[in-house]
DNA sequence: GTCTATAATTTGATAGAC
DNA sequence: GTCTATCAAATTATAGAC
């Protein structure tokens, strides 16, 4: 792994944790066994860091999952894939959802880093409009409504599992969306 | 409005805008025109602002709702009252709720914030169950499993609603939940 | 309750050597 | 690519005067 990769690897960690104000060129730097002005030669600024870090987030989270489609042909729900990415995030990461905490935090973000934690949203929903077309064919629109209603019930029940500390929150709220 | 309320309503815009680490003391200082100095006066630590903002937070939403029971009895349905209050945090506060950014961002937080953010939805949580068991009697583990999916779509819905910044997301999530 | 003054630390970022 | 050295600014917090 590089050390571009490992810096990425160490500001995912803890901007899962506790939002992009949750990290430092110091501490990604000591993490990797750099010095904190290296990071300045992969990441010019904090800005481009972050957003770098939510555009790879994006693509493979996606690229993860594949498309619904050959799920689908393969004979694997695709929701039920989706909700399961989301579930490993939380049980075997024991984190947030990188975009689910910039999501929240938006108002405040940087603007490169705003428009990347957007995307996801973006592509994700795009992807679950996929999926629920495939699973049980629908109009658009209700496609579309299913799509925001999914993503929103995952980003929720993982953020309350985390507030309460409780796991079993998530296994209540995801039962029936699949 | 006493120094200490106005320092607890800058703080509480600075955090449902962008977390526990997007406000300073000079900034709520220099909000409520006194230094940095005199907010330690009124809190000892940021760990004891942190905590006591999500202690008035919580007490102030449920306030403001009322007990599930009365409103049912006055002819609202609870869960629509509910609904509204999250609706009404988004479309004219333009914020995310408290507890809920702070709830994302747990893992990070000083024990005394978190433990108060806990507390917001653990209440809420209990709040949701009477007003489930009051509009449409059920199990206690219906309405337990009813709660948490209610908070966990509105908090989903309103996250998702401020990283695409669209309400119309908002009110696509929520249509089935009242 | 609020102030001045200040301490100790952390932060994002740059210049320039190797 | 990584380093040393350094900077200006911001941060939480304290001591003591008024």
């Amino acid at each position: 792994m590089s050390k571009k990769e490992a810096l990425l690897k160490a500001a995912q960690l803890k901007v899962r944790s506790g939002g992009y104000n949750n990290f430092s060129f110091r501490e990604l730097a000591t993490a990797v066994g750099i010095k904190s002005a290296s990071v300045h030669y992969h990441f010019p600024t904090k800005e481009d860091l972050g957003a770098e870090l939510a555009h790879q987030y994006t693509n493979d989270f996606l690229n993860a999952l594949g498309e619904p489609q050959l799920l689908n042909a393969s004979g694997i729900n695709p929701i039920d894939a989706y909700i399961n990415q989301f579930r490993n995030a939380l049980l075997e990461d024991k984190k947030m959802c990188l975009c689910g905490l910039l999501g929240a935090e938006s108002d405040s973000l940087p603007e490169k880093v705003r428009n990347e934690t957007k995307r996801f949203f973006e592509h994700n929903i795009e992807w679950l409009e996929k999926a629920h077309a495939v699973v049980a064919p629908e109009s658009k629109a209700a496609a579309k409504k299913n799509a925001i209603k999914t993503i929103a019930m995952l980003e929720g029940a993982m953020l309350i599992s985390k507030a309460v500390d409780n796991n079993d929150v998530f296994e209540l709220a995801v039962t029936e969306l699949g």
